[in-house]
DNA sequence: GATAATGTTAGCAT
DNA sequence: AATGCTAACATTAT
């Protein structure tokens, strides 16, 4: 559910919670929830997938992984086990399924915002220069792994290697500079498009690639396979999407 | 009704 | 010690 524009969505949805004081938790996880009691957010912060809510010395970073959800002074209908709600005077931040933890450290110790593609401090010349490090690693691998493009999820690997008619098993190493140039550019143009299209709630109308039956360009089928260290659903084009290896 | 999928990680095995 | 694999979590659309 949750790849990193998502989150963004929700972060902007819940600034008015900044500067709010928390009166009642209710919590249905190992976490030590009730620390968060009397506590006043001060902070609202994304790292790709990683969403942070900072409470000044410390911060409550949550983990959506696949079906998470964030309602906003309301429960998700039908009534679904909470894992943790936040409660206010006049209002409430209920989390589904997700993974809870606290983080001790100043946050600029435990994250690269370099990394996050939807920061402000998102460095391009940062990817390039750890995508040189593994040039044996296949394409659509690089794309998932969140140390260099944080809250690139499986979609948007699919999208954008489609878009830019990139094979997923190419090689790190063997592709020209400038067409990675090409990607990290639209790894930006189609995370802000999908906040954009989530936000209207129409994000898989867009969809050209993944969990597509037909290439639009040439109208062959595309491959289904599930590709990758960790394998991942992933479709592509044999006719359009060029292997660089 | 079964299946599969926008994701990560604890814990076990090697 | 380090690495790698699997199970586990859970919802919803098809």
């Amino acid at each position: 559910m949750a790849e990193g524009p998502l989150l963004v969505m929700w972060k902007e949805d819940i600034q008015p919670f900044i500067g709010k004081q928390i009166t009642a938790i209710e919590n249905n996880t190992k976490l030590h929830a009730d620390r968060m009691l009397g506590k006043t957010i001060t902070d609202i912060k994304t790292w790709g997938k990683h969403f942070l809510i900072c409470f000044g010395d410390f911060t409550l970073r949550i983990h959506f992984l696949m079906f998470g959800d964030l309602y906003i002074n309301r429960r998700k209908p039908p009534e679904k086990p909470v894992k943790l709600s936040l409660q206010f005077t006049d209002s409430e931040l209920v989390f589904y399924n997700c993974a809870l933890r606290f983080i001790e450290e100043p946050l600029n110790e435990v994250y690269d915002w370099s990394a996050d593609v939807m920061s402000e401090e998102w460095n391009p010349r940062a990817a390039i220069k750890k995508l040189k490090a593994i040039p044996d690693a296949v394409v659509c691998d690089a794309l998932l792994n969140q140390e260099i493009f944080s809250g690139i999820g499986n979609i948007i690997k699919n999208e954008v290697l489609f878009r830019v008619k990139v094979q997923p098993l190419s090689l790190v190493g063997k592709l020209p500079a400038k067409k990675w140039n090409e990607i990290l550019k639209e790894l930006l143009t189609y995370s802000y498009q999908f906040l954009e299209w989530r936000k209207k709630g129409e994000f898989q109308r867009h969809w050209q690639a993944n969990a597509r039956k037909l290439c639009p360009r040439d109208e062959v089928p595309f491959v289904k396979a599930y590709l990758g260290q960790n394998p991942r659903r992933t479709y592509y084009c044999t006719q359009c999407q060029v292997l660089y290896n």
